[in-house]
DNA sequence: CAAACATATGAATTGTTGTTCATATGTTAT
DNA sequence: ATAACATATGAACAACAATTCATATGTTTG
């Protein structure tokens, strides 16, 4: 043990530009922000999600609306929004029994047109 | 079969919105936009990639230095690439036996400066 | 051409995620 | 209070995705 040198760990990194490496590894955010913000993606990143999103761009909707409207069960819909509302991307308004949803800030918006435009062109 | 009638069907959608769904369904972009766009976000939505986009903000990078940057295997770091690359996020530049990855263009900074304003505040 | 090197790829494995089914919670009306 | 209804939740299952390991491809140097 003692006798190993570290030719071996290096191995396989040989060709890495320091300089620059050194650089960029001080420009990166911390950790938990960039995680955090791969949990935020990870919020559009499922179609379903997706078209409850874009349902609720033209209006607020309660949880059968869109189950019907997405031909999903109610359930299925409910599970979703409730990953929805912990990323903060909608928010429930309650009146009597049904529970209506709506986009939570403009955020939401501007990322997914953000993002259609990417995909558009 | 023929006796049954459809309240089987509509039971549990009885609460429906009906003007309001139809309305909605007709402003809806086609299925295949919203899964497209759902797989633009999916390829965000991964601490490693997000780690990799945002390194490639402050420079070019071979394979090697992003696999040193974040402590990966070359082989995670090329596999993820892979990801990146087919999402049209970053571009490869050969140059001899390395490859040097850059952003594809700038949606990709403007959607993760987005994002990060929403994790931010 | 052979060896060293940078990157890419395929298979296997493990962890994660979305949906379904059954059921619980909470609200309104009779 | 009981029944009907809207939504939420937990467990189970199936599909998927990220990493690792082994190896292949392609490039440069001796």
């Amino acid at each position: 043990m003692a006798d190993m040198n570290d030719i071996i760990e290096r191995c396989g990194f040989l060709c890495v530009h320091e300089a620059t490496v050194e650089r960029v590894l001080s420009e990166m955010p911390a950790d938990e922000k960039l995680y955090d913000l791969a949990e935020l993606f990870k919020v559009f990143g499922d179609s379903t999600r997706i078209k409850i999103l874009y349902a609720l761009f033209e209006a607020e909707l309660c949880v059968c609306d869109i189950a019907q409207l997405l031909g999903l069960t109610q359930s299925a819909v409910s599970h979703q929004l409730r990953v929805l509302k912990s990323g903060r991307l909608v928010k429930p308004r309650k009146e009597g029994k049904t529970v209506f949803y709506s986009l939570a800030d403009d955020h939401v918006r501007t990322l997914i047109a953000q993002g259609m435009e990417h995909v558009e062109e």
